[in-house]
Formats: structure tokens, sequence, C-alpha cells
DNA sequence: GACCAAATATGGTCAGACCATACATCCTGG
DNA sequence: CCAGGATGTATGGTCTGACCATATTTGGTC
């Protein structure tokens, strides 16, 4: 009965922590958007009335929640830039509790099996919309269709030598089937599942040995899509997964 | 072309970084876990070779990723413990995110669509091991099966006086019935989706008007549940999330 | 033995200093 | 007038030392 209920649930707030509120409070306030600098550490301490370690420890924070990035030096680039990548806070987030054994590897690859199936059927229901994604997620995909990126990874795993250089395409490969569906907050959840996994990966490749049956895989799922069989994609999908991770990591 | 990959690709690492670095690598070969002590701030610097403004920092990021909770004071809960609440970072992370406009409204409720359908599926399949939940997850929940914590949400629901209430009870029946899957990921997903849905979710309510048509739903779901019948469990997540949710949240 | 006071360990915070970096500015030479 | 380098300066990164707040531990006192 020593350890119950030992959170912080009153406690005044902590300086950072209020630091913390007032920029959160500033960017939703004056609409600030990615690419908007935040004020200098020393003049944010100042205007706040607190150290700037506080000040500094907020922004720890905020940078591990992907949510402003840093940068030393002077100029329009330097300071504190308000940006969008909730991807490494998610990859952390994983890494870190299965590390502590918070989570187990099956409940990932469950995870990473419902979000799959989702995406597949939900890309197989909705042709891309013209330009693919509205907002800024990947700028680099301007020609390139999510279903076009997942056929050249395809190819690429054929062409690929070893297990390793195999599973980074494969990685792509499932990347691109998970933006297929046009969900950011997904694509990111999914970006972040197959980092903890790739480890992973790599070992159920080798211990498969022939690809070829991936492979046949990766080419139902994608033609599923494209053909906008909802539910023949799902189930490809499903088949897939039972393939790559057979009932494996029962630990915990 | 000014702000082209303006990241810290390489770098050499800072400080802070470095810490954290060999915490997590001690918590892992060390096989710390949930409840084991860090040594303290002074120590910790001294060890690492750091100053301690910089072992503070890595220690906000840790808590900032639920990892450690910090107490002040003296005794055996003093300290820097090791915890395991990643429920809190997904919800800054999407309370933040939303707030930026990286991520819309219609994209949450997606994805909590998909996981509903997903665990009300999943929990219709697999009939409750016995004692719930393996870990710690909801430490008062010993004699309560999820299923029974989704009819007493259903009861307390129907005795709601005001939306807020009834908000609130549905909040739980939800996240029962994303715990009756088993998968702590996907029951930390839930959760910090629906504390994101909360001001969202009683505007609904509001709009709405009659909840009969919600605790419907709601019963709907909980005897498919308990006849193990996954496909009408799917089916009645998806009407119920279509009527609580009817094409809103198209901004962005 | 019970109770209260002092010591102590811990996180929380601040102030100031210095370093490294990278752009801004100015000065010089052509 | 322009090109190029030297200097200036604003920014984050880090350390040190001090002090405060809190909670346990310790020890003294009745």
């Amino acid at each position: 009965m020593t350890t119950e209920e030992r959170r912080r649930p009153d406690a005044r707030p902590r300086a950072f922590e209020e630091v913390l509120a007032r920029i959160e409070e500033r960017i939703t306030a004056d609409g600030l958007t990615v690419g908007d600098r935040l004020p200098g550490e020393r003049q944010l301490a100042e205007q706040l009335g607190v150290g700037r370690s506080s000040v500094r420890e907020a922004l720890r924070v905020l940078e591990t929640l992907g949510v402003v990035a840093s940068q030393a030096g002077r100029g329009p680039d330097a300071g504190a830039v308000l940006t969008s990548r909730p991807g490494n806070a998610l990859t952390d987030l994983l890494r870190l509790h299965l590390g502590l054994a918070t989570l187990s590897m099956r409940e990932v690859i469950d995870t990473r099996l419902m979000i799959e199936q989702w995406a597949a059927a939900r890309a197989a229901a909705a042709p891309p919309p013209a330009a693919s994604t509205p907002a800024a997620s990947t700028p680099a995909a301007s020609a390139h269709t999510a279903t076009a990126r997942m056929a050249e990874a395809i190819a690429a795993m054929d062409a690929a030598g070893d297990p390793a250089e195999f599973v980074e395409h494969d990685i792509a490969f499932h990347l691109a089937l998970a933006e297929a569906a046009g969900n950011r907050l997904i694509t990111a959840v999914m970006r972040a599942l197959r980092d903890a996994l790739r480890r992973y990966a790599v070992d159920a490749v080798v211990r498969l040995g022939d690809t070829g049956g991936l492979q046949d895989d990766h080419r139902r799922i994608h033609r599923a899509i494209e053909d906008g069989d909802a539910g023949a994609a799902a189930a490809a999908v499903a088949e897939h997964l039972a393939r790559a991770y057979p009932e494996s990591g029962r630990d915990s």
C-alpha cells in the first residue's frame, strides 16, 4: 500500500509547464503555423518572468513532441521554429515502452495489422483525389502517387541483394500503403510502427528465406487497390501479415 | 529553395541527447522496469560528465514520453522513477498537432472509427481470458471485466443529467470497448483520441439533442460482443460513429 | 513511548558566464 | 561600383553555483 496514487494531481505547476501552456496558447491564439518562429529563449524568459532554463525545458518538450525545432546561429532559420514531425515522438515512445516491457511485440504487430487492413480497404475504396495529400506530409511526392510508389517498391524488392535491403523497400511499400489512405495521423503511426519493427522484420525475412511469397502478396495488394476492390485488398493484407509474423512474438 | 532539409542530420549530438541515450541504454541493459529508480540528477550529471541542466533536459524528455516521473523530497518514492504512461504523450501530441493544423479533426475521427471497429470485432472474437488485462493498465478494474464496464457505462449514460455528464460515461464506454480487445497500445491511442475529441463530442451530443439513438447503438455493440458476433459488432460501431459524426469535421 | 525540531536528500528554479555557430555588417582593395 | 574578407552580433548549447520547496529521516526532549 506504499505506492498508491503517487502522481502530482494538484501541486502548483512547475515553471516550465507554465511556459508550455503560454506557448501553446500563443500558437492557437495567434494562429501560428508551421514555419513561424518563436521568440528567442532569453526574450521568452523575460516575457514570461521565468529563468532561461525553464524556457529551455519547455522547448525540449515541444521538440520531443515534434512541434518545434531549434537551430543555433543567426538569420531567418535560426531560433525555435514551429515544425510538424509527430513521427519521431511516436517512434521514441514505442521504442522506450517496448524496452520497458510496457508493450509487447505482439501488440505492436497486431496494431500494424489493423492499420494496414484499414488502409488497404480505404485506399481501394477511394481513388487518389488528383493531388495526393493536401497538406505538407511528404513534399517530395509530387508526381508520385502512393500507388505508384508501391509499384516502385515492389520492383526494388525484386532487385534487392540482401535481407536488409529487401526490408528497406518493404518498409517503403507498406508506408506507401498507409499513405494511400490519405490520413496523416495513421501514416505517422505506421511509420513509427515500422521503425520499431525494423530489426524484427529483417529476422523474419531471414527466417523465411524465400521472399517470393511475400512479393506475391505485395503484388496482390497493389492490384486489389488499383482495381478498387476493398475486400480483396484487406484480405490480401491479412494473408501477408500472417505469413510474415506467424504467431510469433508471444512474449509477455 | 531556402528551406530545404534544415534538420540537424549530422551535427554532433547535444549533451542531453547523450544523456538520453545512456539512460535508455541503462534501462535495457540493466533490465530496469516500472518502479525502479534512477540516480539523482546531481549524481547522474557527475557520472556522465555533463552539467545538471543537461540531465534535467533529458529527464524532461523522458517525462514527456511517459517513461519517468519525478518527485521531490526524500524517501523511497522520491527522485526519478520509471513509469509507464504513454497516454499523456499521445494526448499532448494530438492536441498540439491539431492546434498547428497538422492534423484535421476528420483524420482523428477516422482513426477512431478504425480502432473501434477493430476493437469491437476483436473483443467479440476473443472472449475475455479470465483476468482481463494482464499488465498494469487500469489497476482499479479487478473484478470488472471490460464488457461489464461497458454495461455500467450504458446505465450511467441513461441516468446522465446533461450532455457533459453523458459524454463522460460515453468516453468510459468506448474506452472499455478498446480495452476489451486487450491491446495496451491501442488502448492508449484510443484514450488520447477521446481526450482530443472530448469537446467535440459534447457539441455532437448537444446537436443531436436526443441520445436515444446513441444508446441503442451502445446496447447493440455490447450485445454483439457478448454474443461473440464480430461482424455485427463492427457494423454496429460503424453505424454508431456515422450517427455521431455525420460527415462533419470537413475542415482543412 | 510519543512528539516535536533539526538535519538532509531530492527536485525546481534562477542568474550569470562562456562557447560554438552562422548570418549581418562593414571595411578594404581593386 | 563591386567583391571579398574581417568583424560584429544574435542565437542556441552548456556549465557552475547558488538558493528555495518539499518530504523523509534522524535525534532530542518530555
